[in-house]
DNA sequence: CCTGAAATGAGAAGCATTATCACTAGGGCG
DNA sequence: CGCCCTAGTGATAATGCTTCTCATTTCAGG
């Protein structure tokens, strides 16, 4: 995580630590798991994901319940993924998607623009189910 | 609105009123709509939502602020379909994916759940951006 | 009609999120 | 070097959606 300069924000120690552990997660990460794996108090978690989101650095996943969750977003991470959510406790994993998937996507999308009258930023696609966990126990 | 009668729900007035505006509606619902449209105490509201989601019936939408919304569930409904959410006003309308879209994606799908270990109920395509109003100003 | 289970609805309670506000930190400048 | 001004902080209060409580009502079946 490096900029964050072209933004009217300072890279701060807490700022820094938000990002590191969503940085190092493969998942998106309840407001609970940022502050736990931080250290930074809840009130400036809330804050600083906040305007991380706003800032576009970072993304809100609304998963099933239980608080949203956030990640970095793709232009900071890895790579561009989905989610698998688990309808019965909200886990929520990354998973990538087929090159032919994203294809037919994007010329969806395109076709969308057209006829919609939306100004299209992104799609979200999200397969539900009960996750291994859940399913055992 | 037929069945229910499987169900271990009766289908009181109340229920028959927020069922009717969830069918009436081409977008799913807030709380709130559905409160003001079909006159049923909010405290009701909540909970029949909740049992008619327990049941299958209807199903719930995260948008992306102000509260969940609602719509009926496929089989009830008229069509699979996927939807358009404002991240301004969290406005969310329907659209008809591409049956090729479709096909695909169910490709996929199958492909998770042989590799993910989740047990696969559904899927979610959402399409994110600013409404023709929210654009507008 | 009875009777018990299901449903109701007004208000209380719960909980995630946001706002408040006095205080601290830190970069720039006289 | 110290002053200032703004951004950031964090404990706490406030908000708002949602769920719970519970006394009352409805309703299907006997």
């Amino acid at each position: 995580m490096q900029a964050l300069a072209p933004l009217e924000l300072r890279l701060t120690g807490n700022r820094r630590s938000v990002l590191a552990v969503l940085e190092q997660s493969s998942r998106p990460l309840t407001v609970e798991e940022v502050v736990s794996g931080s250290g930074v108090p809840t009130s400036t978690a809330y804050r600083n994901l906040a305007e991380l989101v706003e800032a576009g650095v970072v993304v809100r996943v609304s998963g099933v319940g239980g608080g949203d969750r956030h990640e970095l977003a793709e232009q900071f991470s890895q790579h561009h993924h989905h989610h698998l959510v688990c309808t019965d406790c909200g886990m929520v994993t990354d998973f990538d998607p087929s090159p032919q998937l994203e294809k037919l996507i994007d010329r969806e999308v395109d076709a969308l623009l057209a006829t919609s009258g939306f100004e299209i930023t992104h799609h979200v696609f999200d397969v539900r189910g009960r996750c291994r966990d859940c399913v055992a126990g």
